[in-house]
DNA sequence: CGTTGTGAATCCCTTCACAGCT
DNA sequence: AGCTGTGAAGGGATTCACAACG
């Protein structure tokens, strides 16, 4: 248990940072977004049960969590709202700004260019960029739409660091490329395609077809089993099977 | 109950589908668009190497995917694409149509709407929910809005199996309780709040903060890195002035 | 006491590497 | 000869359960 101080510990927290769990990370900023929420609320103290009930997880989970950002609890009484708050900002990098350009403005991207500020702040969308002649120039959301030719000059120019791309399926590489020659560091991906970065860029996607199919999938999963459920009912109706019952999830 | 007479392996299949992996079928859904694509362009055979170079995977973790669903390949040859299209959507239930409903018709309800039959059809957009009076009874992307209150009533009606939940995150958990009562299956949520439902059902979320939070994370990653390297580099030239003030951001 | 923090066990997924088939 | 299908090994992430501690 390394001591927290300056000096060495600063290296200490930076290599941490390399070893939290990417499904660690995700949940982090759920509990943030509840953390936020209890600390306007007034709560000054939550312990492990409540957060993890509020995040949707189990406690233990949680602990594990908060516990790949160091030891910020109080054994026998929980947590301070404000500290976790602090510690997951400094962990998830939420301390820097990270301006936005949004590609495609199509009903997507007016949505999200709409979001305005995006999530909680931190995400500023600074740069629009879309094809159609009829709106270039036109401001949505307050700002105004440059040609996607721009992109790689406006990006550089206002250091921009996350491209999110919301075009259609076809245009989805060039922008990428384009964005990543402005010298964006990550892409969050709206068009249904696998995009080819250089490894320095970090690119997560989604794809609301993959989800819509996925549900597909859970529910004929269901309907399956219930048939199978049904045969084995009717087929044995003297040999109940064994306990096999079989948590569904 | 559709009885289906399609040869001994029925129920093998069956039984199957409850062992492929969540994040296997997650995959199978971009194999999926890849396959289709490349049906379009008249390509009928397919390697594991080619197929998994398309869809940004590694060639053995295709293969292990596809060995989930079935032994559909030639050894020495490769996979028919016609015929993994067909397995593959029989093994996510896409021979059925999946109704959707969308409720909060804003910028996000509105790209949803008029995606028009949503991706790669099979999931048409059958009902459409807002609690603005102003929208309520003009047609988005060719449907009708309807009231929330409606929800259940029209859930049940239609027959609709997955619901959107695009609506401010106060109203997200009443308009999960009534698509639960309306008998939808799943939900894909938009909102930032996690959804208390019976565990009958299943939720996915789309959550952008969360993206952007994770985005965020990797750039602080990345420059904490870079920093530890100019470091370690600095120290071998014989521990030129350490700038280990870092830059903290 | 009650709750955190964490080694150890477990489970799940990925990767390897090669046997088996065409 | 070439490519698929898959046991086996490896690596992560989750859960367990309890020691440590205020």
């Amino acid at each position: 248990m390394p001591a927290i101080e300056d000096g060495p510990s600063v290296p200490a927290a930076r290599e941490r940072a390399r070893a939290i769990p990417e499904a660690a990370v995700a949940r982090l900023a759920v509990y943030l977004r509840v953390l936020s929420a209890m600390s306007e609320q007034g709560v000054s103290s939550v312990s492990s049960e409540e957060l993890s009930a509020a995040a949707g997880v189990n406690s233990a989970k949680l602990r594990k969590d908060l516990s790949y950002i160091g030891s910020y609890g109080t054994r026998g009484v929980g947590y301070e709202v404000g500290v976790l708050v602090d510690q997951i900002e400094r962990t998830l990098g939420l301390t820097r700004k990270h301006s936005v350009a949004v590609v495609g403005i199509g009903n997507l991207g007016h949505a999200l260019a709409n979001y305005g500020g995006f999530p909680g702040r931190g995400f500023p969308v600074t740069a629009l960029f879309d094809v159609d002649p009829d709106l270039i120039g036109i401001p949505v959301g307050g700002i105004p739409v440059h040609h996607i030719d721009d992109i790689t000059a406006v990006c550089a120019e206002r250091e921009i660091s996350i491209g999110v791309i919301a075009t259609p399926p076809p245009a989805a590489q060039a922008v990428c490329d384009r964005l990543v020659q402005g010298g964006v560091e990550c892409i969050l991906n709206f068009a249904p395609v696998v995009l080819q970065v250089p490894d320095t860029v970090e690119v997560r996607k989604v794809d609301l077809a993959v989800e819509l199919q996925v549900l597909s999938f859970h529910v004929a999963r269901r309907a399956d089993q219930a048939q199978v459920d049904a045969m084995a009912d009717a087929r044995e109706d003297g040999d109940r099977t064994g306990i096999d019952g079989m948590v569904v999830r």
